[in-house]
DNA sequence: CCCGAAATATGAGATATCTCATATTATTGT
DNA sequence: ACAATAATATGAGATATCTCATATTTCGGG
């Protein structure tokens, strides 16, 4: 098993390349994408610490590999699949973990599912606002966040435009400088409870 | 193992009771309900033909039950977990079944949820309608339908009026009758493709 | 260095959806 | 059988969000 550290922005898992590791996230977070058939890139979830990268190929034989970056510095296990997936399949305390792992994420995903439709992307952007940001600086390209969220461009304008207006966030050239996270994070956190 | 058939609106789980058994869904679907403290009851999500119930308690001692309502014929293969459930927890064949099980079940929902935000109502609602549909006849409560699909129950109405105007419905009592299915699968594949 | 494509911006009008107010039935407990 | 509560309905005005049109800026390739 060996241990590796990933910068911002550095590629965890390239599009369409099989890994050849299984990956445990120490520390860090980052960002799976896609590729459609038209071109087009969309960004489909996160991944944070204490997360799985890779147990898909490691589970299925024929799998489409989505391309994985880090953003933000990232730390990951990584165990060699050449050498330990024949290991790793047979061994029944990894299957367990993994499989309660996944259990937990179905049920999450499920869970923000039913309740992610109800809000209105003012919180919905500052949950993902602080999902992705690096330290205070949020930098995302409006085109992948619209994408993502569901929302159009027009209208994430105009949500981020209120945002500095209340002085959540500052414009800085083509970033943003996260002013009161309290507010951003009291915004999102209207999505966790029921 | 047991095989065993439950009528529509039959619970196959109540809620808070830990089932006994694992369960294989062979046929038929269902929908999982949960009461939040405020005495809130709501519709969390599907199960439908070659899945898993009960998995959550097999895999975690602490687990809160959901409850579990055929909304169709449904039947199930059952596995009594007082005398299988040590032999399951290590048998490597089924626990990398059950991980492919989750692993895909994961993968779905993130799909959903990064994609069924984006679409209106009339979409998700067509989706919803097929899904929940028994035979041609849809009875869901509103108060239930519009908690999950995350929409205000006057717009909900709304769209259901559209729908019996277009002939998509008929109303007949407080059930709705499915007069054009092609037109609601029309609607509902929009969600589908990218 | 220039070009074209992609990304960023902004305005204005159209829809989708929400909130609130208010009636009219079902259902349920007593 | 009655009252209380939940579910169904419907209207009207307020917001959130979309679509389209159009400029400006950034960026990678030749």
């Amino acid at each position: 098993m060996e241990v590796r550290e990933y910068k911002r922005d550095e590629w965890i898992i390239r599009e369409g390349m099989r890994p050849d590791y299984l990956y445990y996230v120490i520390e860090g977070k980052a960002k799976i994408y896609v590729t459609y058939q038209n071109g087009k890139v969309s960004l489909i979830n996160f991944i944070n610490a204490h997360d799985y990268i890779g147990e898909m190929e490691l589970l299925h034989e024929v799998y489409y590999t989505k391309g994985i970056q880090a953003s933000a510095k990232t730390v990951c296990f990584e165990i060699p699949l050449h050498h330990y997936r024949k290991k790793l399949l047979e061994d029944t305390t990894f299957l367990r973990e993994l499989t309660k792992f996944l259990s937990v994420k179905a049920t999450k995903m499920a869970e923000k599912y039913s309740q992610g439709l109800s809000f209105p992307l003012e919180n919905r952007l500052a949950d993902f606002i602080l999902q992705t940001a690096d330290g205070d600086v949020y930098k995302e390209k409006h085109v992948t966040v619209c994408d993502f969220l569901g929302v159009s461009y027009r209208h994430l304008l105009h949500v981020l435009v209120q945002f500095c207006e209340k002085g959540y966030l500052q414009k800085e050239g083509r970033h943003y400088h996260i002013r009161q996270p309290d507010d951003l994070h009291r915004l999102a956190d209207v999505l966790k409870n029921e």
